[in-house]
DNA sequence: CGCCGACTTGTTGTCGACAATAAAAATACA
DNA sequence: TGTATTTTTATTGTCGACAACAAGTCGGCG
């Protein structure tokens, strides 16, 4: 059996995708330095492809603004925008809050066992004080909501902060204590409550509370931050 | 000067883009019918170009869902999704909120000159009867005003939401009369007025009676349509 | 006469190579 | 020695060709 051909590991059609969620999820993770250089000769030995389904796949991620290429020069990483930071938390906050109505409204009883799942998964973290398994299943907590709520436009756009959210936690995961994260568990299992009952209004008010909640231990993190490095001048 | 070597038109790391940008266009003003398949050899002909840089241009159209690709099979250009109408009204209905209102907070003094600009384009062509004029120009003005509130999220799901409506319109356009548009001439000077004078209330409160006309006028033409041919059984 | 399978054909996915561009390096000159 | 200019080099953008896959076509067999 001495098959040793050169047999391409990817099925034909699917070399594209594979590239693009490997990258993807390593740009999340940070596994990928913002600002890092991307060159595509280097990532065609390494996944033994071609440039070109390589570059079809950084097209993508490009388009999605996860990456950047300088036409005709480099394409690196995308840098943390800080200064965008607003934005984000600002269309960050609007998603919590229409997604978990939506769900209130729209949602089947079908949906709520998977939230349930994962809500679980996220509280298993939470006590195993797993800090990036925590921040991998509150995603995956807020965005099974949201495909509850059944409206593509907002779970694009949804996914899309919450992984640029993701990507910031990272940098601040090691900033992370165990209260927190504990009292968000309770406020998952409101949000849970507040979606079976079909309370779209209490739905609203909890997700907004929860978003005021991150995105003021987020920008906690990085004034202190600011601070310690001294990156703004008096 | 004979110079007829087999000079490219297009730059080096445009032809990209210029094929994308040509692409939508076509998609979204009708000019490629919803379902048709789209050949790459084809557009390699058209566009003499290499089928790499076509690939390119159709993965971005992809990837913001307006052509589908059947892998390794053909790849054709989306259809408009009639069941999923509400999610586009709901989201288009909340960023049509949502951008008056960052407007209204954000905007800075010479943001106001273009928006007025395109207002004034768009009452030329309400008043020349172009309608298809009016679509395109009502579109660009609602953007303007979304890139015065200066969040790069709601402004490009804005923008998808709103093409993805004008493609609609477009069906829909030998419906037109000319009373409704020369009633949004007026809403349109009232938001803009409520943006200047920093009426975040006001603005929301406009851009979501404008949304809800919009929405309104296009359910009344899907459901006349829906009569005339008679799709949904008794 | 109808169903199944091999073959043909058209289109996509992938490949390796070439050309153009811009940054870096090397050289010339003051 | 420092600056401007040319040369080199690395990397991208583009190309034409091949291979795989799926649909349509044709012929064989019941």
């Amino acid at each position: 059996m001495d098959d040793t051909e050169k047999q391409p590991v990817h099925k034909r059609g699917y070399g594209v995708s594979t590239v693009y969620e490997t990258l993807r999820n390593e740009i999340i993770e940070l596994k990928l330095a913002p600002g890092s250089p991307v060159d595509e000769q280097q990532l065609s030995d390494r996944f033994s492809l071609s440039r070109t389904p390589i570059r079809e796949a950084l097209v993508r991620l490009a388009a999605e603004g996860l990456i950047t290429t300088l036409t005709n020069r480099t394409t690196i990483v995308s840098n943390i925008d800080f200064l965008g930071l607003g934005e984000v938390f600002d269309a960050l906050t609007l998603m919590y809050r229409v997604t978990t109505r939506l769900a209130a409204a729209n949602h089947q009883p079908s949906d709520i066992d998977g939230i349930r799942a994962l809500q679980l998964q996220f509280q298993t973290a939470v006590e195993a004080r797993d800090v990036l398994g925590m921040i991998a299943t509150n995603r995956d907590f807020h965005v099974a909501i949201a495909e509850a709520g059944r409206n593509r436009y907002y779970t694009d756009l949804f996914t899309r902060l919450l992984d640029q959210g993701r990507r910031i936690l990272r940098l601040y995961y090691s900033s992370f204590n165990d209260v927190l994260p504990r009292q968000y568990v309770g406020e998952h299992e409101d949000m849970i409550q507040a979606v079976i009952n079909r309370d779209i209004d209490g739905a609203d008010r909890l997700a907004a509370a929860h978003a005021d909640q991150i995105v003021s231990q987020i920008r906690s993190y990085i004034t202190a931050d600011n601070r310690q490095t001294a990156q703004l001048p008096l």
